[in-house]
DNA sequence: CAATTCCTTTGATAATTGTCAAAATCGCTT
DNA sequence: AAGCGATTTTGACAATTATCAAAGGAATTG
């Protein structure tokens, strides 16, 4: 029966939801319970999403535009983290331990986010097993990408580590200021505009 | 009755058990669950424990001893991470992937470990979903750890992180080579004589 | 479209850190 | 305690990267 079949639809999933199945797939009531505790929000060019010092209680999951997560450091700004589009970005460090965090977020374009109200989330947990799951995996997942920029830091130059930054985000400089680019790979703005005029040559 | 509260005693742990029950407290079903996958070992000093290539199966939890994680850099020995007494260790990029491991493991001293297949995991975790809770802690601590690491990295001189891991392991000179110590911090051997050098004045 | 401001590049110089070689020290073994 | 190998320190020099200042470009505004 024609009705039947379209109430038995799933509802178009929102990206976060997709992202969070491409994961761990889970079903339309564990979907539910997440979506109560996210809101989407759509934030313009530099908003500041999260302040140092305060404490952390939501994760990001970016469906459009880039954050930048930075701190200060004897009064410069010192870029921390990119994350784009499809990712996730958080004050992880605050979120994880309940402490005030040392890192701020700023959205360096217009961006469409959704916002995991984390303080809400053991309820879920303790409801469904399977979301306990998902945040093993995610925070696997960002483990392992924290892992690959520790060995870039630790174990390649200023331009190797540039050039495997332009393979995640190849458009970066285009989307941020080059000072940030240049102190999150740990060098200076002037010494980043030499590597990149080497490169060109 | 006598022989009732004898009975009914907890058995002493393990170290290993004593380590996970201060992540999550967990009951004696679930710690036998857990112990039928380990295996304690004791091992002498210079044990390469895991192998580059490798794909890694197992983390340890070291009861005494110190291990070093490291890789070849241009056939040069760097130092990735060091563990010692009450922490884990492993092949971590290995062994949350499936992939062949890019680091090795040595054991720099004399060590008693706890290995835990990680590969027979799978079925406590769908047994006793809090296994998976005490998973997600156990990473997320571990998450944090890096995290440390990474800030020092990027944010703090040569002098200033070998201060900061001087806290963490005070005697860390006395028990394994300068050189290891060295490429830890990312500096050559020589400089990191100097720094203890101006220090001592 | 000129003016202003912000951002990036370039140049000159200084500071930091690495490399190579040799000397000094430490820890064993005999 | 002397001798040996391994490890650490020191010295001289080279390479890398930072800093400061200025010039060049790009974007924005009146």
């Amino acid at each position: 029966m024609q009705f039947g079949l379209i109430f038995n639809c799933p509802k178009k999933m929102n990206p976060f939801l997709e992202y969070l199945n491409s994961i761990v797939p889970v079903n339309e009531e564990v979907q539910m319970a997440i979506s109560n505790i996210t809101v989407r929000r759509e934030l313009p060019e530099n908003t500041l999403l999260f302040k140092q010092g305060d404490i952390c209680k939501e994760f990001h999951y970016l469906e459009k535009g880039i954050a930048r997560v930075f701190y200060y450091k004897d009064g410069k700004d010192v870029t921390a983290w990119f994350s784009s589009e499809g990712q996730i970005v958080s004050a992880i460090d605050s979120l994880f331990t309940g402490q005030s965090s040392f890192y701020n977020i700023q959205l360096a374009e217009n961006t469409v986010l959704w916002s995991l109200q984390f303080d809400k989330i053991e309820t879920v947990f303790e409801a469904y097993p399977i979301v306990e799951r998902l945040g093993r995996l995610m925070i696997t997942q960002n483990y392992l990408l924290l892992d690959e920029r520790m060995k870039l830091f630790a174990f390649c130059s200023a331009e190797e580590r540039y050039e495997k930054l332009l393979v995640q985000i190849p458009d970066i400089t285009q989307r941020v200021k080059l000072g940030y680019v240049a102190s999150y790979l740990g060098i200076s703005q002037e010494h980043l505009s030499r590597i990149r005029s080497g490169l060109r040559k």
